[in-house]
This record gives C-alpha cells, structure tokens and sequence, in this order.
DNA sequence: CTGCGATGTGTCTACGTAGTCAGAACGAGC
DNA sequence: GCTCGTTCTGACTACGTAGACACATCGCAG
C-alpha cells in the first residue's frame, strides 16, 4: 500500500489538510507543527503524489517535446532543455517521431497529457500541423522552426545572418566559386539558410547553386560529395546546410581524393560537439543553445497572452575552424 | 474550460461511465453506442486526461530513466528506448544528472512520480544509490551497469566478451604491446573491460597497462593520447574505454604525428554511428542497443517478482574497422 | 412460459491532493 | 473585559477518470 497524506496526517496527529500544506506552501504552517509533519512522513517513507496534485492543480510541471527521433542536434537541444527543466523542479516528457508522416501520432499523444508546455522541434512539422497545434491551455513553442512564424510563438536562431556571416567568411577566403549542400528542400530552416548564404555571395558575385542532400544525416552528406567527385566541377567552397551534412561531405570528399581544405573548403551549421574535434575541427555556426532553451521556457512559463504572437531570434556564433583555413595552412 | 467525459456524455446521451467504456475498453460498449459517443467526443474535441487516469488506475504509462546529462551513447540509448516506448503507447520521461553527485536530487523527483518503470542508466551510480533504488511498486531496471549485479535487475552487453573479442582481433594484427585507455576507474563498465582486455591479451603474453583518462568524452581522449607521444614508448595498440574516447584518442595521436592505424592500431567500446564516418572506421564493439532497450522494458513490463533478481547479458558484435587494419592498407 | 446466462448500461465511489471556507486560539488595543 | 485582527488548523469538496456493482434487456433452452 502506498503511503498517502492521510497516513502522514494520522501519525503526526493533525489533519490531511496540514500535511498538503506542509509539502505545498510550508509558511501557511506553524513551524512546530511542521517538524512533526516532516518527522512523521520521513518515518512512513510519504512521498506527495505528483498525480494526484496535477489532478487538482491542474498543473503537471512537465513540458514535452515533440522531436525527431534521429539527429545530433535534437539531442543536444534536449539535453539543455530537461536540465534547464531539472532546474526549476519540472520533468521533460519526450514525444519522438520516426518521420514527418507520423507527427499526427505524436501530436495526439501529447493531448491527453496536460503539459503545461510542449516544445515543437523540428523544421519539417507542416504548416497544417503546426496550426493544429494551436490550442487553449497549451503553450506552445516551435523552436528553430521558421516555418511557424505568424502561426505559433516562435524561438530560433537567426539562420540569415548567420549562413550570410558563414558565407562573408568563405568569401573573404578568396573562393571564387561555391555551392550549398542542403538537407532536404521541404525543411524551412533550410532554405532560409540558403536563401541568406546565396545572397551574401552573389553580393561580391559569386554564384551558389543549390544541391540537395536528402537527408539530414552524415550519410547523406557523404553521397551528396559524390557529385563533386565526377566532374571537374568541384567548387572552391561548400557550404553545408547542417553540421552533420558538412561532416560526411568532408569524409566524402577526401575519400574521393581531395584535400580539406586545400582543395575544397566546407563549412556546417548548428555547432555541435563534434565540429570541434581536431578530426573535422569545423567552420561552422554555433548555436546558443541555452540561450535559445532559456527564451523557449521563458515564452512557455512566462506572461500572458500577447506572448503568443511573439518571435524570439538569437543571433549565433561564428566558429572558424580549419575546414576553411586556406593556403597559409 | 475543458471537456470531460462527463461533457461527452451529456452530448452523446449516454452517462460518463459509457464514455470511459468507449476508450478505454471499447468491446463492453455496443457499436452502436461506440459510434454516438465518438462523434459526440469529435464534436467537442474531448481528449482522455491521462492525469486523471493514472490517479485512478495507478498506472501511468511512463516510464522515467535517469541518465547523464551529456554522453553520446547514452542519447542513443534514449531514442531507441522512446521509440519503443511510443510504440507501446507509453512515454518516456528524462531525468537527467549533471554528475554522479547530483543523483540523489534525480532520484528524489523520481519517487513524486508513480512511474510504471524506472531505467537507470549509468555507470557511475554508486552502488549505495543503487540499493536505495529498491522499492515496492516501482520497477526498476538498471542499464549496462555491472555494479548493480544481485542489487537490482539488470540489462548489459557482455563487456568481458566484447573486450575479449577486440582484445584478441587486434593480437591477430600481430601487436606486441598494448594500452587500455579507460574512461574513469569508478565505472563499473570500465573494469570489467579492462580485465576482459588485459586477460585476453595475457594469454598470448602481451602485457596492457591501464591508464585513465579520467572522463567519458572525446576531450578525455584527446587528452590521454599526449601520454603516447612525449616518450617512445607508443603501444602497438590503444584500446579505448568507450568510442568516444577513441575518437579523441585518435585525433590526439594524429595530432602529435602518428600514424592510424600505421603506427598504432585504436579500438573503442559501444558502436556509436560516428564510429562507421569515413573520418574515423572505427574498430568496435557494437552494442546491440535494441535488443538491450527491448530486454529492458521486458523486464519493466514482464512478469513477476523473480524477475527482479534476472539479469540478461547479451552480446555485442565486433565491427572491423580500419583502425586495426594493418600493413596491408 | 419460465429460468438463466450473456450482454450492455447506469449509479456510485475512490484514487490523493490542494484550495475554500469556517472556526479556534491568541495577543493587542480601547 | 470586550472587540478586532492575525495566525493557524480542520472539515469539506472538486479535479476527471475507471472499476465495482446492480440492474435491465434479450436470446435461448428446458
């Protein structure tokens, strides 16, 4: 049998009520009164029922994220979100989906649940279904996901600038010719990406065709420099629409013989933990990841309505790695 | 305000009892019936409330694992566990720790709520922490942590046969020294590694000293390999703790000018996916994550009592990289 | 035509907590 | 000594659901 506050309340000899507020708002009660709540429950192993205080809260203290189930960076964005979570005495539940066709599973998943927050990531959830998500007493964040401007609060970093700061940096390289190697065309971060790192190298009159990966993995980075290998069509720079891309193109290309960065520049986005390793040691654009988390939870916890409406967009980070040290190397 | 069961009932004409029938044990309800209420449901948008379910049937359907906070095996470990998780239509729940000393708090969140399963997933869970993890009501599973044996059930890949088996793959390279490099000395895993190694490599009479890199990532790695190039005394072979510390491990040997696998052969531990990136063709032991996931929640969910004495240890498959490919490359 | 099991539905209650309200105890001010 | 306000505590109830139980209906065998 479970040990309840009614147990708690008949060992210390006071009422169910006393023991609630003892676990709830401990001021409301007379400090003598409380040691023997605290001694009694300690004796009984009483632990407060989450369950049951969601039920009359109406609150559970836990946030979901709807997430895909396979991809460095959602891991990392998880990572910063429950312990950021862990922080403030609130539990992430997580809502993984294999792919886009199945974030209707998901999404109905996370209903019966009452989270007091969901946080919507990923860059391939449809416009259809991020305006279902819209409903009364569910904040709802999208996160790095441009596609749900106007249509949910939104928190992400700034892919413009930050593709057009990587481009800036290439071209300052003395590349005269580029590409972008993008995930998949139906992901909104990735045509802001881009769109941004296209104009930036027109801009000094540089073209920048686009080829697309069709995957967000290190796999599908690797075969997208096979279209490199064939002809003598190798750019001087290629700009990777992820980090994980960037990874394989780079292992793609030097296993078809060419030299990174001697001969083909590459550069990632996002910032992950492995962009840094001495093996890739990645130019790449780093994510504020905690900052971004702290700005989500903020929208979900934080004021009223007008909220709703709001964009959050946090600038990055440039990381200069070797990928696009040129010459001087 | 929110539609309840008993919103649904007066719409559908039925009482609150029925509409609970309809979805939670739809074949004691006449199709009939079946088919008003659903509509009825549909028209109001009525979602179950799990909260309230749980309270009542004091099931959840989540089940909680207590994992570091940063460590790329264990995300994998993650995903596979919510992907099989959401399969059963249960969630999973994060609790995550900062460090081993950290735990405790991790724990005590745990208890508030009334899990259906608890996966603890560390290495470095003091075995005192692990007994205090015994309760009624709560099962709990401890995941690739050997110290948990006879304490709590538990799940893990054969560390001593992996670490054999690498062990003698590269003793058929034809090595004459060799070097364990292991993550810190109090992970359990980490012994049962180093001994599976050293005893394998005894018996063909190539001594393995330990050295510690003192931490579960790449930095650790990197780090530990400035040990091999200040003197001469490089081993033929480094064995890596964990994948990630080979990685690092690698990158630091490339680093300070030696070859890999020319001049030393690298192995690891665990099966990452970056083990498989062309950068690194990592020599490993693959974990057999689903099978283990699947064990796991097998046990969590299985039969009764004699169960929480089991263990299941399953074995790992060696992935032949060209780490350890030697002379002929 | 009666009796009986099977099937379907309604009534009622409990799950464990927290908030509302009322009342008790107590000290201070007149 | 009476009133008033403050502090503390207890009784009661609602949160939304699912299960126990009772009962009604129906088909079918005796």
């Amino acid at each position: 049998m479970r040990v309840t506050s009614h147990d708690v309340a008949a060992e210390a000899g006071v009422s169910q009520a006393t023991v609630a507020r003892v676990f709830s708002s401990p001021d409301k009660v007379a400090l003598a009164t409380q040691k023997r709540v605290r001694e009694a429950a300690a004796k009984l192993g009483y632990v407060p029922n989450a369950i049951a205080r969601s039920l009359k809260s109406q609150r559970t203290d836990i946030v979901g994220a709807v997430v895909p189930a396979k991809s460095e960076y959602w891991q990392d964005v998880l990572t910063a979100l429950s312990r950021s979570l862990a922080e403030q005495g609130k539990q992430l539940l997580l809502f993984p989906f294999a792919d886009a066709d199945h974030v209707e599973e998901a999404l109905d998943s996370v209903e019966q649940y009452r989270l007091d927050g969901l946080v919507l990531a990923s860059s391939t959830i449809r416009p259809e279904h991020l305006v279902r998500m819209r409903r009364p007493n569910l904040r709802v964040v999208a996160f790095n996901q441009p596609a749900a401007s106007g249509l949910l609060p939104l928190v992400m970093v700034d892919n413009d600038a930050g593709a057009r700061d990587l481009a800036e940096h290439v071209a300052a390289q003395g590349i005269r010719t580029a590409a972008f190697v993008g995930t998949v065309t139906s992901a909104s971060t990735d045509q802001i990406r881009y769109r941004g790192a296209a104009s930036a190298l027109a801009d000094r009159g540089i073209a920048c065709p686009y080829v697309e990966a069709g995957g967000f993995s290190y796999d599908a980075g690797y075969k997208a420099a096979a279209r490199f290998l064939d002809g003598a069509d190798l750019p001087d720079a290629v700009m990777g629409g992820s980090d994980e891309v960037a990874f394989g193109l780079i292992d793609g290309l030097r296993t078809g013989g060419f030299d990174v960065p001697g001969d083909v520049l590459v550069t990632g986005f996002d910032g992950l933990p492995q962009a840094s390793w001495a093996g890739y040691d990645l130019t790449t654009l780093v994510q504020p990841i905690e900052v971004l988390v702290d700005a989500t939870l903020a929208m979900i916890f934080g004021g009223a309505g007008d909220a709703a409406q709001s964009e959050r967009i946090v600038p990055g980070t440039l990381r200069e790695g070797m990928t696009t040290r040129r010459g001087n190397g």
